[in-house]
DNA sequence: ATCCGCTGTTCCGTAAACGGAACGGCGACC
DNA sequence: GGTCGCCGTTCCGTTTACGGAACAGCGGAT
């Protein structure tokens, strides 16, 4: 006999609602009302609204024409993992965003998050190699493992990474940070990561 | 006066090809035929021949449901990594990196480029914004129009950006450096009184 | 008080993205 | 030769995302 319609759900969801959410957050962000970024992007109020409530399942161009307005690109308000972990240990968790290659140097700038409890050891790097970190949230104390420093929200650490380091979260909240890396020469730690496709 | 004709066009166009062809690449990479994905991302053949072809302008499920059968990221076969400037001023070149969204608060992080010469101010944002500087390039002085501070490669400033603020390269050299701006999360009609966080 | 103007939601007809089926084309096997 | 299976495209009816209009709620001006 003929099967019934084979089931057409699809997959558990790519964050329907977390678009949604996003878009609402970027939109208050900027100070738009609803009905004003409707107008600037072209789309219906009820088309933003469906969206914004995650009740509508946007179409390419419409989620376009809407972060365009926005200023932020596509990417920005898709949920997921945009950016698989490209470290990961015990406490440290890092995704790797950019790539700068400069002249002098190469710089690879990553978001950071520890998490609380014992911290985390890392090798050492290369000679000359300096790490950058400005904490937006929680308390992190980190350094080369035999004089490390803290810092707070807003704080930022420093230091000469060819040493053994480490990395821990101080109290009971998660540290979020960014981790800026800065290699002398054009050697880089995960050289198929430039995305220059 | 009534308003203009409504003006149906909207952007210059994300690349609505250049997705298909990223999918059908990706496809091809897999040795997948049209058909065979199809069926495994569960879309009619018409919708992934059509979204191939650029005939058909697809909906996020739609998208998600093939790149997931993919192995890749949705970003993936979205315009590339083309971060274009989104804050262009005299001095001041901002790219937008990645939108962190938390609980209380949601993050831009911006690679800046600070040129020598006179500076650039920039306007008030909203209440409770901050903006965190991390430079490793360069001598900047930046932060509130009437008190900036200064940092040198390696330092890092901060401050609370809802008053006209400044951003000026010390040198001859162009300043690099990453903007992390952080904005209070749900925009709150009351401001909040249990004093956490 | 009434009126605005604006917010964001909901209703509704239209346009189009959707899945399924049918199509022509091609290679393998009988 | 015919037949099968799969390829990718096209046709077609259904579903739904779309924009416009109407709606209730609210703050400010008169």
């Amino acid at each position: 006999m003929d099967q019934p319609p084979p089931q057409r759900r699809r997959t558990p969801d790519p964050g329907a609602g977390e678009v949604g959410e996003r878009v609402r957050a970027l939109r208050r962000q900027r100070g738009f009302s609803l009905s004003h970024l409707a107008r600037l992007a072209g789309v219906g109020k009820a088309t933003l609204s469906g969206l914004e409530n995650g009740t509508r399942n946007p179409t390419l161009e419409t989620l376009y024409a809407i972060t365009a307005q926005l200023g932020v690109p596509l990417t920005a308000v898709l949920s997921g993992p945009a950016h698989e972990p490209v470290v990961r240990g015990a406490a440290v968790t890092a995704t790797l965003l950019e790539v700068f290659t400069e002249a002098e140097a190469t710089f690879e700038l990553y978001r950071m998050r520890v998490a609380p409890g014992p911290g985390q050891l890392s090798p050492a790097h290369q000679p000359g190699v300096t790490e950058h970190v400005t904490v937006f949230s929680g308390v992190l104390r980190a350094g080369p493992a035999d004089a490390p420093s803290t810092a707070t929200t807003g704080g930022h650490l420093r230091w000469v990474s060819d040493v053994p380091h480490s990395y821990a979260a101080l109290g009971d909240e998660e540290v979020q940070a960014t981790l800026l890396l800065r290699y002398p020469g054009r050697t880089r730690l995960f050289p198929n990561l430039d995305g220059s496709a």
